[in-house]
DNA sequence: GTTAAAATTTAGCCAAGGCTAAATTGAATT
DNA sequence: AATTCAATTTAGCCTTGGCTAAATTTTAAC
């Protein structure tokens, strides 16, 4: 006889893989949250976003932004016209906004644990992707405690 | 006549792309820290590491973990012999200890700002990949500190 | 020691994200 | 306005990391 009934190791088995489930749910979703991002601080710093812009500041070709930017345009999340720039939907605009606020709680409390400038601005693009609204809070008043 | 050269906008562009350059190559890397380091506590706790129990602890297919572990020693990172469990070489086990390591660190620290312990561990599965070094010792200050 | 059941592997499919090289389109120059 | 050059897109390739269904092997029951 075993010491756990089949439903008991699979409910189990739920449980101690939701730490992973989450990663992988994370990185689904990230890098349409990262262009977003950097298309709305585009706009924002040069009144518009092309194509190349985007691949120049992610460091990928060209040919692989003009896929990921059909995809986000399947999406609903930009419009584009071929050879202009890009610009947000109302729903690019909120998930580029949302994305800007998280990214720059992380980078304000790396800073406010002594991290350098230059390392939070590096960690913090990947670490804001993993990082909970429970862990957010966390951070958000730590950083104002600081400052 | 443009406001920069060629060359001067593409050590710029370096420059500003290094945040998700560094978070490609994190992700490159992360999921075969997450299998070594599962499996290491795989051994520790039950004495072996079963390719199903890999798999049930990540939350995928068994033939997902099938193909991974080919990989994993094609690397020289574990030895199998089919229907059998996993090994770890000797470089599998620094990796894993590397991993455990920072991933403690990381958790230990969200703890220490105040997390639950649900969500640090949740949340440290994914962050500990994107965590550099110099982060890593602010966060290990920080916790020690508070401890 | 057969046989039935369970565990494991194989085969083959798919989507996401990368790349380079070639074709196309838009912008500038004269 | 024709031509040239730069910007952009298209075509086609690759690897990674998922999946399901079918085949195989091990383990357990008899
Ligand atoms: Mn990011
Ligand atoms: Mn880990
Ligand atoms: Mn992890
Ligand atoms: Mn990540």
């Amino acid at each position: 006889m075993p010491q756990q009934s089949k439903k008991a190791k699979a409910s189990k088995a739920k449980l101690q893989s939701a730490p992973f489930r989450r990663t992988r749910s994370d990185h689904s979703t990230e890098l349409v949250e990262d262009y977003l991002e950097l298309i709305a601080d585009l706009i924002d710093v040069k009144g518009e976003a092309r194509g190349t812009d985007v691949a120049l500041r992610l460091g990928v070709a060209n040919a692989t932004v003009v896929k990921m930017l059909k995809r986000l345009q399947d999406k609903g999340f930009i419009t584009q016209e071929p050879y202009r720039a890009v610009m947000l939907t109302t729903e690019g605009w909120e998930i580029a906004e949302k994305g800007r606020r998280r990214h720059a709680v992380v980078e304000n409390f790396l800073l406010a644990i002594g991290v350098s400038s230059e390392t939070a601005r590096i960690d913090s693009e990947g670490i804001e992707h993993h990082v909970s609204e429970e862990t957010l809070r966390m951070m958000a008043r730590f950083t104002n405690r600081k400052s």
